[in-house]
DNA sequence: TTTATTAATGTTGATTTTACACTTACTAAA
DNA sequence: TTTAGTAAGTGTAAAATCAACATTAATAAA
């Protein structure tokens, strides 16, 4: 038996993680200034090096904990980068994932210490090496897995009313959509328990306020549906 | 300047290619039977490593072309897979790639000689580590991709006949569609030229052949488009 | 010239999507 | 306590799309 593939080269394998956020300024990403060399100071995602005894999926739920404190949190692989000298240190591949997180959840100490920051994704600094082709493109599937899987759900606190929802909505679409249609929609669906209580925060009326089925949301999260906005 | 990040682990970096092949008996997939260890004798997908000055997609390229003489050919990357022992030997990290080929091109001897055979998808062998699952993944995308850009067109020869692209999209779909509602949709997109030639093959009356409005196509292409069959 | 075979073609009813504006419930200020 | 102000909540009709369906046309072989 072998015990090595003897003439292939080896790689540095890197997991660069994109975290989306959203409160009610819109759709946010978590950004991380470098502490370290090469290209110390500039603005980057948050990323580390896969360990030998550990596959992707745990490496970028490990990295999105150490610097976030989160746990339980939806991510997803998105892509393998691999130009030649995209890091100048090393030869570097990097597997992006996307993270969705409620904002309010995060650990704010944690966040200072490692100099992280939020930024709308419209005026988030440039970024070091190919991040900010991994933005674009995680902004793209963002677009698309909404449209196909209820998961912008993720992005809001447990209670939360129909027009952050539609906001949430907007911001992840970059379109405006129309309140009834929305609604309508939504409700059709039957993944919301609308609840007695109401948010006065907005108006004077109060909104109603909703949390998910979850019984209906996770068989929405198994069968693909269409959701057409 | 720092010219290795001395802590992290290197790994191997394979890449796996899904072909997809099309014909009259409907989709295909292209096979290897493995002369080397370990697993040597079963059937998986044709694959390799990466090179040190090399990139994913390149290298996908280069595999393809290895085994069986084509260029230039529709290829894109799945996903990136790294359970620890996937690969017994050494911790290998696999990235697939599917590919579309027009069954009719590739270079059988090559093929041959690689001991590499078509299967049709429904009677495929079980294949070796994690290759059945990337073969899913692939199907799956490739449902996905067809309905949202026309691809499948990568599956035909030049020349086609409505029958054969209705059964294409049967094939990749697995479900029936309807013929005449088939053919309207795909003339409203208006990427097909209708020659003057007509195929005899199939029947006494003759279908007329059709090749892509490479224009029209490549529009399609950049803008998403929605395809609803 | 008849027969057999597959190609080509349009319409209608059902469903889904879009566009659009007024009333309600409540609080705070007068 | 009345009034004014604000966002919440709600339905309908026209347009577009989708789904179901059957007949005629062209040709080669007998």
């Amino acid at each position: 038996m072998l015990n090595s593939y003897s003439s292939a080269d080896k790689v540095l394998l890197a997991v660069d993680c994109i975290i989306f956020g959203f409160d009610h300024q819109g759709l946010k990403i978590l950004l991380i200034k470098r502490d370290f060399e090469p290209e110390r100071g500039k603005w980057s995602l948050i990323g580390g090096f896969l360990k030998r005894d550990e596959i992707l999926d745990d490496a970028a739920i490990r990295i999105l904990n150490t610097y976030t404190g989160l746990h339980d949190i939806y991510m997803e692989q998105l892509h393998a980068y691999s130009e030649i000298d995209r890091d100048p240190v090393d030869r570097t591949i990097s597997v992006s994932y996307y993270a969705l997180i409620n904002i309010e959840n995060h650990n704010e100490e944690m966040i200072k210490n490692y100099h992280a920051e939020w930024f709308s994704i419209a005026d988030a600094p440039n970024l070091i090496f190919d991040h900010n082709e991994m933005v674009q493109h995680a902004i793209r599937r963002l677009r698309y897995r909404t449209s196909i899987k209820p998961i912008g759900f993720e992005l809001l606190p447990e209670k939360f009313t129909m027009r952050q929802l539609l906001e949430l909505y907007e911001a992840i679409l970059s379109k405006e959509l129309d309140k009834r249609n929305f609604i309508s929609k939504i409700n059709s669906l039957e993944i919301l328990n609308k609840l007695d209580e109401k948010d006065m925060q907005s108006s004077r009326k109060g909104s109603y306020l909703y949390t998910f089925n979850k019984e209906k949301y996770e068989e929405k999260l198994l069968n693909d549906f269409v959701l057409n906005l």
